[in-house]
RNA sequence: GCGGACGUGGUGAAGCGGUUAACACAACCGGCUGUGAACCGGUCAUGCGUGAGUUCGAAUCUCAUCGUCCGCCCCA
């Protein structure tokens, strides 16, 4: 009988690591314009932590966690969400006590126990933001900016924000009161789950997608008519700001999300296909008000968003950008013969040294092999190792793209590499201040005062220098 | 949790009750101790997700079970 992984759960590999990886590395870059900091959580929690964080009445609490008893018979449940943990994180470690507001980012695996389907596992990666100890307009704001932004620097050009405001506290309880009393008068023709949600969480009816409950829930009071005074000023004033960035939005009056922490200011963000179609939501969050009062902490209000790393990763797979991503290899080294395979193995590891990417084979192959192998591997230039070659001191190496082949001194092996490198390596200048005077078309060095790296490796451009001009 | 489709080598798959499980790609070995193609030979499922049952005989039929995929629910 052979193992299977467990149910919903996936090996990663292969160009999938590189593309998790990229996505969790551009956001993180993302959140550190913003200067939000990582944290890292455990993946366990005490459940108290999450049935009293995310809501006793949502789904993922009641129906979906990973609960079990440890050996010391303590009810533990591995995260099926970070902003819980986050809070209790803050909480344990008194960091409401230093600089406010916090900002943090986090990415890692939750769990939740759902029916696995493409591209949503039981185990799957979160990657988000919370930022507590701030509760204006202008911090909700930066939250979806901060969201957009991250989605565009991966390259979506289509991204759609959707926005409601769930009110304040006294807002929420006059509108659940009004709910409560409309869909009573329905309940007998409502679905069960509605029946339910009707104790439980009945702003939930409203995203009810059983077509009759939608007739019903047409005729529902509204939230907006609900909204205090103050509710409705921050709402709007949050709408100015993300206005003014130029960020598309539009208002969706029944965006309640499932987690019972939200108040105010709410969204989603869907991304959209060239064509218009909707892929559906990549990222949710808004802003919470007694979440870690609820937790046991001071009152402190937060927001936050949560994005399915998957998700964006099956995304950008389907429109293409990824493409780039290429496991590459700058060496294969190839050992002609069995007397040669110790020095070969000696050429390699100098080449690793250089900071040069380098393989070899273990064993002695076939020589049109290891040129098939180089190939496979992506290696940018084979460098043979002959008995001959180790006699006069002098390798060839073999540029496997454009099949020109020249001869490298094995004395001189790191300059001469490096001179090869630098002339046909595409560079990667990220000077924009040096006056180098290399002739690379992205360096626009005009020259500065800060410290700064140039990795150009454009002939005869010499900036690797730290400028003190 | 509910409804539906489907599980055959590393991959794509054919076979749909009769005895060596077709074909293709990939991989590996050789023809060829030194330049990646092409070609030619060879190797590669004692087994058809797993377990029972029906049958003289099962990859093929039945049931159960596990898993995958799709929809719902929910969410990221």
């Amino acid at each position: 009988m052979q193992y299977q992984p467990v149910k919903g759960t996936h090996d990663i590999y292969g160009k999938e690591v590189l593309g998790m990886r990229y996505i969790e590395t551009v956001l993180a870059a993302a959140c550190e314009l913003y200067n939000y900091k990582e944290i890292m959580l455990p993946t366990l929690e005490y459940t108290e932590v999450f049935s009293r964080g995310t809501g006793a009445g949502s789904d993922i609490v009641r129906k979906e966690m990973y609960t079990f008893l440890d050996k010391g018979n303590r009810s533990v449940t591995m995260r099926p969400e970070f902003t819980a943990g986050v809070m209790r994180s803050i909480i344990s470690n008194k960091l409401y006590a230093g600089d406010l507001p916090l900002k943090l980012f986090y990415s890692g695996a939750a769990y939740r126990y759902e029916r696995p389907q493409l591209g949503r596992y039981r185990q799957f990666h979160q990657f988000g933001i919370e930022q507590v100890g701030s509760d204006n307009a202008r911090a909700d704001a930066e939250c979806v900016i901060l969201a957009v932004s991250g989605l565009q620097m991966l390259g979506f050009q289509n991204v759609k924000v959707k926005i409601n405001s769930l009110g304040d506290a006294e807002t929420r309880a006059n509108y659940r009161e009004a709910l409560v009393e409309y869909f009573k008068g329905h309940i007998d023709e409502m679905c069960s789950d509605c029946k339910e949600r009707l104790e439980l969480n009945p702003l939930r009816i409203l995203d009810c997608k059983v077509e009759h409950d939608q007739e019903i829930a047409k005729g529902a009071p509204r939230i907006k008519d609900y909204l205090t005074e103050a509710s409705e000023k921050r709402f709007y004033e949050t709408l100015s700001i993300i206005n003014a960035m130029g960020i598309e939005y539009e208002l969706d009056e029944n965006l309640v999300r499932g987690l019972d922490y939200y108040s105010e200011f709410v969204f989603e963000i869907h991304l959209t296909s060239p064509e218009g179609k909707d892929y559906g939501a990549v990222c949710g969050g808004g802003h919470y008000g007694g979440l870690l009062k609820e937790l046991g902490g001071p009152d402190l209000a937060g927001v936050g968003f949560a994005m399915g790393v998957e998700r964006l990763y099956s995304l950008m797979m389907e429109n293409h950008l990824l493409d780039d991503i290429e496991e590459g290899l700058d060496l294969y080294v190839m050992p002609v013969g069995e007397k040669v395979l110790n020095d070969a193995f000696e050429i390699t590891m100098a080449c690793r040294s250089f900071g040069y990417s380098t393989d070899s084979p273990f064993q002695s192959m076939k020589f049109g092999t290891m040129f098939k192998k180089a190939e496979k591997l992506g290696a940018k230039y084979a460098l043979i190792v002959g008995e001959e070659e180790l006699e006069n001191g002098v390798l060839k190496i073999k540029n496997i793209a454009t099949q020109e082949q020249q001869e490298i001194s094995l004395e001189n092996l790191q300059e001469e590499l490096h001179d090869i490198f630098g002339c046909e390596e595409e560079h990667h200048c990220h000077c924009h201040e040096c006056e180098c005077d290399c002739d690379c078309e992205e360096c626009d060095c005009e020259c500065g005062d800060e410290e700064h790296e140039c990795h150009c490796h454009e002939e005869g451009c010499h900036c690797h220098h730290h400028d003190d001009e």
